[in-house]
DNA sequence: GAGGCTTCGTGACCGCGATCACAAGCGCGA
DNA sequence: TCGCGCTTGTGATCGCGGTCACGAAGCCTC
């Protein structure tokens, strides 16, 4: 089976073999059911925007395949991207159980695939499933977590070259190689990392060169590998 | 009946006439009773730390009088408050929900009294109430929008001045007075300001200087009066 | 393979805000 | 009331990073 933008389409994505901690796994069979029935599956070209800044909560997403960026935006047009998702996570969650506008703008950054939960659905289904109530408040207390390293990010380190170090590592973490380095494949462009970290492409651009002088990473074609992880640590400190 | 540090003890600080939003208020009787019974009061003194940054979640608080800050800060010694707290607040949710350490400090700013309800305690209360938990979830939401607008502030936000302009406006849309302007107590120090809009002292202080000769605000005393709104909301425009 | 669009590298400039330093104001307790 | 310590005001300096400007290098389409 073949679905548009040369994706294949996920039988059902609600089940997801990876994420222990996510939402709507190992459900009970009743519960699992029930919101099979409530979900819709669509699938989303690249860049395709799943809810936008500022809209009223239709309902949450959930990406079974693809990767998407949430960002906010100011009236003079800087944007900061807050959170790079990918399959297993739930957007928008906040704005559908404070029923607030979306606070931030999904992009899809490749062809993906999404289950769709309306709104009021799901906050039925949440009454009628209490453990499930539960579980949100985990997911929230998450994004919370998540929300406030940021915080941390932009408010305490000062210079842009904090920032950076603390963004590689944060990568780096994710996939260890068996020997001191890791690599990564980089599928940002300097722009996007900008946005990220609250700077410039131009920055970004010399944050990398001078990484690279100081042998601190190393780029082989699209393949980021980084060559000193305590050299980032003690850059980051905080 | 006198309490310590000059403080008249409440005497069932649960039941909230203020707060609509307030995560204890208008329980079922059943689940009011349980949350009296697990939950302490105490009462603390000026700069009284209600718990710290990186600490166990031990339980959380809900603050009956007075006020609290909380606040994070890096190895180097920087500080950020993220938040002003007051009466009705809860306190250590996010920790206590997610199990993780506290995120911030909490700290007294003035005499107050808070109720304690332990970790344990609380999560069996939210398993037997279902309907809690769903309070607590939009609890969570609304923290996560909180540091939200922080992060746009520290993102977006380029210039301290925005910043500051934006931390009035916060300010004064709590208490509108009849004509035009509106005045605030001022119960911070240049210092304290500065570790919320993330600068230095210093350049708080040329803020208020400026601000006063652009007839922006006022200062009598230690009351704040704010002019001109309209220029205030311009400066800020995100 | 040629053209055009996005992305990237780098130099030059400059302004803002951090830092340091010190004096003056203010409040609070002995 | 005095004096000490916490606050606040302000000047001088300086370096980082934003901005502008341009050219080079990928990369996809036709």
């Amino acid at each position: 089976m073949r679905a548009p933008y040369g994706l294949n389409i996920l039988d059902n994505c609600l089940t997801c073999p990876v994420r222990e901690e996510h939402l709507f796994c190992n459900l009970s069979p009743h519960a699992g059911q029930r919101l099979n029935e409530i979900k819709s599956t669509a699938v989303y070209p690249k860049g395709a925007m799943l809810f936008i800044e500022g809209q009223q909560p239709r309902g949450v997403f959930v990406l079974c395949a693809g990767k998407a960026k949430l960002s906010t935006s100011s009236r003079e047009g800087k944007t900061i991207i807050t959170k790079l998702s990918d399959a297993g996570d739930v957007l928008g969650l906040n704005a559908v159980i404070s029923n607030r506008p979306y606070e931030v703008t999904a992009e899809m950054m490749e062809p993906g695939q999404a289950n769709f939960i309306p709104r009021e659905s799901l906050l039925q289904f949440l009454k009628d499933h209490g453990e499930v109530a539960l579980r949100v408040a985990e997911q929230l207390s998450r994004n919370y977590y998540t929300a406030y390293e940021e915080i941390r990010t932009l408010g305490l380190a000062t210079s842009p070259s904090e920032k950076f170090a603390k963004l590689l590592l944060s990568w780096s973490t994710k996939i260890t190689q068996n020997d001191g380095m890791t690599q990564v494949k980089l599928t940002l462009t300097h722009e996007e990392i900008a946005e990220i970290i609250g700077t410039t492409r131009e920055t970004v651009s010399r944050l990398f060169s001078d990484f690279k002088k100081r042998q601190l990473l190393q780029l082989k074609g699209s393949t980021l590998v980084i060559r000193n992880r305590p050299a980032l640590e003690k850059i980051v400190q905080s």
